[in-house]
DNA sequence: ACGCCGACTGCAAACGGTTGCAGGTGGGCG
DNA sequence: CGCCCACCTGCAACCGTTTGCAGTCGGCGT
């Protein structure tokens, strides 16, 4: 009865095994795992009959197989708070070449909500499943960072430091003195700060503790003072950019400037100034950072970074310590450069 | 000499593996497997012991040798053009949020660059990588269809059909007539479109073609003509709106009205206008499309699409193939919205 | 009291490669 | 002309789970 074997999935590829294409080329299945992944020492004749059986039956090696077996997974994993912000998603695009060029796999971990963070650092899926993790810009919680360093294996931040992992990232003190140091020289006193929520997300970026602090600096050393109620933050993104400006017009004094932590907070914060007419730089200059691609589209004075680059770097990084076992940990910090544009004036004399 | 076993690597971890926690539960692997995995033939009291003994060891499963047993990966492959963009960031992180919480992780292929693409589509490395594939807003070349149902696996698309393939998308078509009836209705005859360059990256998304023709028949219905020297096309993003812009500004005749496939061409569009001091809606009207994050803070009418969302549903598509063995293709259209905004008015009486 | 049955559990064979080790062969050198 | 040694290649033991099949055992129907 049941000697009729139907092939019921009958559609199924059933790919080339490795024993496929020994058989095929004449050889051991050893020889044919040597001869695809260059192994010097197999004779170019036997390399080229295993190849066109390989070719013949398009037949590529099971990653799980060849995984279990070496040990490594030619996967790596990127941990990224939100993809559709801007920078993360540049960091990820030239993260994300360099890895490709280099033959690697990338498994995205996107911690956008509470509850997927928590789930991450939970459970740490990147367990078994990756070769090397670059982080961006993540938190560095005490727990999280433990977490992290737990999975020994090459690790890369970005725009994060944690002591003793390779990083890649700005000086955030020197860029926000090149934006506060625009704005003194212009002639502006009373200078708010707009920060990202430290609460966001039940975290906070380390940048941006990095950025506040380096505001208060840069004030100091401007002989100003960083009054606190003029610093207020508002969750990532424009309307948490909009809702901090309407707190600060809110306010008793308006100030003459604002220097927004992220672009998407000043322009969130141009947004609420445009709307409730008031006249920028007449009245109000802002100047954001990071260089969004929107930057120019709203005229926003800002401080450049450059974020494809820096994903491109920290890859690097990884693949060095991978491929050639370099075990240096470096820190990599990218210049900043300010870009001037209409979003800033001197102060109205108001 | 060197049975001095100097254990180099120390630091390793060494996972415990499954027989090490049958061992410690005092039961067989398979029991082990079956308890974990919450198979329904372990008595409550084994499956109890064991489970205490994973957590005594904070054992977990071995990705690799498990899918390369039970031959699924739990991994679902996202194929993108440009993390970058607005739209497949956002689709991006609506379809990881599904797919992270039904436990799947997410491989991410990023078709950048051209050279990146093409490695894709002949290597294709989602072989055996993967359990189903979402392909946002793919090209439908021939040969590129071909590879991807060679795979045969679950795929859905997104923003974009293949014959016998389940989709999420928007009606294009309608979508454009929203914005173009907007304009029409306001007065205005001499209509430019903006389009993302077919030759982009080498190829045209699908919604771009959809969309120009949809324009052109949103145009004819209104008893208007789509005149071929008003569409203009540039690469994706801001600069190609802008260099789109020029190219218009360049023509014989200013149209009244500019309707652009993205809000990304829009907003580059507007950027040349306002350098220009072309006002605003008062010379020229503009109309994008998508809704951007941005649109609200340079005030571009647009036709609104639900993106996160589109992701979302794609990846539920996705896991009621695999989880339910649904096997029906369907198409979920989802519905668009007109949002008016500052950048459209009557035509200027001139 | 005995056979039957269902509920658990263990055995062992895959899954598809990688790699240390040993064997075979031909060439170069003494 | 014989020996030693590279250089190739094959053998077989893993890598860590899953799963079909078979065996064990206690309870229940008759």
């Amino acid at each position: 009865m049941q000697d009729d074997v139907q092939p019921v999935r009958s559609g199924r590829p059933r790919h080339a095994s490795i024993i496929d294409v020994a058989t095929l080329a004449g050889v051991s299945p050893a020889t044919v795992s040597r001869s695809l992944r260059g192994h010097h020492n197999v004779s170019p004749a036997t390399r080229q009959r295993v190849l066109e059986a390989a070719e013949e039956l398009s037949y590529s090696a099971s990653p799980q197989a060849s995984g279990l077996a070496s040990g490594r997974t030619r996967t790596i994993g990127l941990v990224v708070p939100f993809v559709t912000r801007w920078f993360f998603a540049n960091a990820v695009a030239g993260a994300y070449q360099v890895l490709a060029d280099a033959g690697y796999d990338v498994l995205l971990y996107h911690l956008g909500s509470a509850a997927t963070r928590d789930r991450f650092f939970e459970r740490m899926p990147l367990t078994r499943r990756v070769d090397a993790v670059v982080t961006l810009a993540l938190p560095l919680d005490e727990e999280h960072t433990l977490a992290l360093r737990a999975l020994d294996m090459p690790l890369v931040t970005l725009g994060a430091q944690i002591p003793g992992v390779s990083s890649v990232r700005i000086d955030d003190a020197a860029a926000v003195r090149l934006a506060v140091y625009h704005l003194v020289h212009q002639g502006h006193e009373d200078i708010a700060m707009i920060s990202g929520d430290q609460d966001d997300l039940g975290f906070g970026f380390l940048s941006s503790q990095d950025r506040c602090e380096g505001f208060r600096q840069a004030m100091a050393s401007a002989g100003l003072r960083a009054r606190e109620e003029l610093m207020v933050s508002g969750e990532y993104g424009i309307e948490g950019g909009a809702r901090a400006m309407t707190a600060l017009m809110a306010g008793p004094t308006l100030p003459t400037a604002v220097f927004a932590e992220y672009d998407e907070l000043a322009i969130g914060a141009l947004r609420t100034l445009r709307r409730a007419s008031i006249p920028v730089p007449g009245r109000v200059s802002v100047v954001g950072m990071d260089d969004h691609e929107m930057a120019s589209v709203v005229d926003l004075t800002t401080v450049a970074q450059p974020v494809l680059e820096q994903g491109g770097t920290a890859a690097r990084l990884l693949l060095e310590v991978l491929d050639r076992g370099e075990t240096e940990v470096v820190d990599v910090v990218v210049p900043t450069r300010l870009v001037v544009r209409g979003t800033t004036a001197a102060p109205h004399p108001n």
